[in-house]
DNA sequence: CCGTAGCGGTCAGTTTGTGTCCGCTACTGC
DNA sequence: GCAGTAGCGGACACAAACTGACCGCTACGG
């Protein structure tokens, strides 16, 4: 048998189950020599487990804070958001659902029975909408990475492959330079907006494409972010300029609808009042026919601003339309 | 370090976390070799812990249920997973954030202090997608007695006024009585999926519509979901047939690219596959110009095979689409 | 009846664990 | 402040274990 590694559980389990134990003790308990205690000790603390020790006579060791002693004190709505968070975490972030299944059963460990039978009673089934088995995951190694250069405002250096719908460039692009400002999620997908150096200007850079280089650089001091807020920086991001990557096409159009009516229904883009029943419409997608076939949701008339190529779309999708009415 | 007992406690934290591990994929996880896992859970069980496995296809590793486990610490994984869950919690699910939030407070406190930085370096920014403000709230209250009602399997007694939407009923609707099976949450928003026992078949109902009474019924017998699986049911609730308030046009046709295609694009809907560059699809939305639109997105041919209405709904963009098409 | 997946034996090479010995430091009580 | 106690940790040599590779075997499901 091991017994290294069932002395360590079993020297976990002791120190569990009384406050102070001298190491001779231990010893003599777990039938080996004081130095080997003192090891074991050593190895649970790399391990994480808060033992604390004390010196001279009545010293000894014991199990701190963190692993059992003060049961944490969730109130319920806590107990509930964590059960929820965790269990639906999937949804919004691929990649770390097991991880997430751990970590509840973790903190489970240190409630008090009454909010762990509370979390054992909260099972929700959180369903994907389609199409999101498609996303990237993502490493919690990297996440950490980059918001670790986040967070320590340390520029940073890494190789970004374009995507593969892009025309292949000659040769290997130099790795970016940046100055990471913030980590963002969107739609179940992660994305790093920062100021690239080289080319003087923000840019917001998919996480799961990123491969750092080590070293990091030198510390930074923050830019501004252009209005302030992030968030709708992204979302404006996806709507407005065409961005690295993303929505290669942009149009403006004028419907025949209320403003309000239109952006309620408008997941992503601008929307400007021209009138009690007009508004102005500029919106993103991934391709002419695409923008075309979105904006005809609106089952409104569409007067087109342009770009011509959008016209064209419509004309396109027209003919297809016509050709799908035919029985 | 003591590889081996790390690893053993890391064994045991996975298996926690998943019903079933092929042997394969926990020695990827280790880092170790099938050998080693097996030796690992050999070690394990001679501790005392029930793994039970399973041989042949589909079979694992899995860990029995009552055996006192002993304390286990957060890993860096979860410690992200948990970090991220939390910040994110507010994406998936309305109205928890602020609770969330405080539970990351609150764990935090027991994490040894490595893990702690990592928390707190870790800073995401979770952007809604649009429309996600007109999302209902759901009480965290409420969540917990619906999913207690389904842990007890206890019949259960509500009111559910009918959506605004729909025709005004000749007096007050009395409570549905049923048997709840499963909550769920999809898109960001809470469903409890239950055999209604006065009309004798499932319903899909919002909870933030739901006004349980009390007391609850007695205790019922499960009945099996149509098709077993509750992610597919509900799934399939919102693009198949219609439900309460949900999907009310449905529309099946025939396109011209590969079905991986186009579930890459869509985000609910039955894709089937017909041949390499054809499939069929069955797609719901709000009303049939809309589904006529977002058929529109695949730019490919399509073949409508019914119903009638979204034939005319192809016809009526085509002319609209025509009009928009002139400058 | 075949492919998958868990089971377990053997073996060699290497890593780790262990006890012993020893000097050091921190704390307590006298 | 001085002794005694108890934890800390380096060095070293020997023994034990762990690990991966390779093997054939057994259940199980289709």
């Amino acid at each position: 048998m091991p017994t290294a590694s069932s002395r360590l559980l079993a020297l976990l389990s002791l120190l569990q189950a009384r406050r102070d134990w001298p190491g001779a003790v231990l010893a003599e308990r777990l039938g080996v020599s004081p130095r080997t205690v003192r090891r074991d000790v050593d190895r649970l603390r790399e391990l994480g487990y808060p033992v604390a020790s004390a010196k001279g006579p009545d010293g000894g060791y014991r199990l701190g804070a963190g692993s059992a002693l003060p049961p944490l004190l969730f109130d319920d709505e806590q107990a509930v958001a964590l059960t929820v968070a965790l269990q639906t975490a999937a949804t919004s972030v691929t990649g770390i659902e097991e991880a997430a299944a751990r970590a509840l059963t973790t903190v489970r460990q240190v409630m008090p029975a009454r909010l762990r039978h509370r979390v054992d009673a909260l099972r929700v089934v959180a369903v994907q909408r389609a199409g999101a088995a498609t996303k990237p995951r993502v490493e919690p190694a990297l996440l950490m990475a980059l918001s670790a250069a986040v967070h320590a405002r340390e520029e940073l250096r890494f190789d970004y492959p374009p995507a593969p719908t892009a025309a292949p460039a000659d040769g290997v692009p130099p790795p970016r330079r940046t100055q990471p400002h913030h980590l963002v999620t969107w739609g179940g997908r992660w994305y790093l907006v920062a100021w690239d150096l080289d080319r003087a200007d923000w840019r917001t850079f998919r996480v799961d494409r990123i491969r750092p280089r080590t070293p990091t650089g030198p510390r930074f001091t923050p830019r501004e972010l252009p209005g302030g807020d992030v968030a709708a920086y992204v979302a404006g991001r996806f709507t407005g300029a065409t961005g690295p990557g993303d929505w290669p096409c942009r149009g403006e159009v004028i419907l025949d609808l209320p403003a309000r009516t239109v952006s309620a229904w408008t997941r992503d883009g601008v929307v400007e009042e021209l009138g009690p029943d007009r508004c102005r419409l500029v919106l993103g997608a991934w391709s002419w026919p695409g923008l075309a076939a979105v904006l005809g949701r609106y089952d409104a008339d569409i007067e087109v601003v342009g770009p011509p190529e959008l016209r064209e779309a419509f004309a396109h999708l027209a003919r297809r339309y016509t050709a799908a009415a035919q029985p």
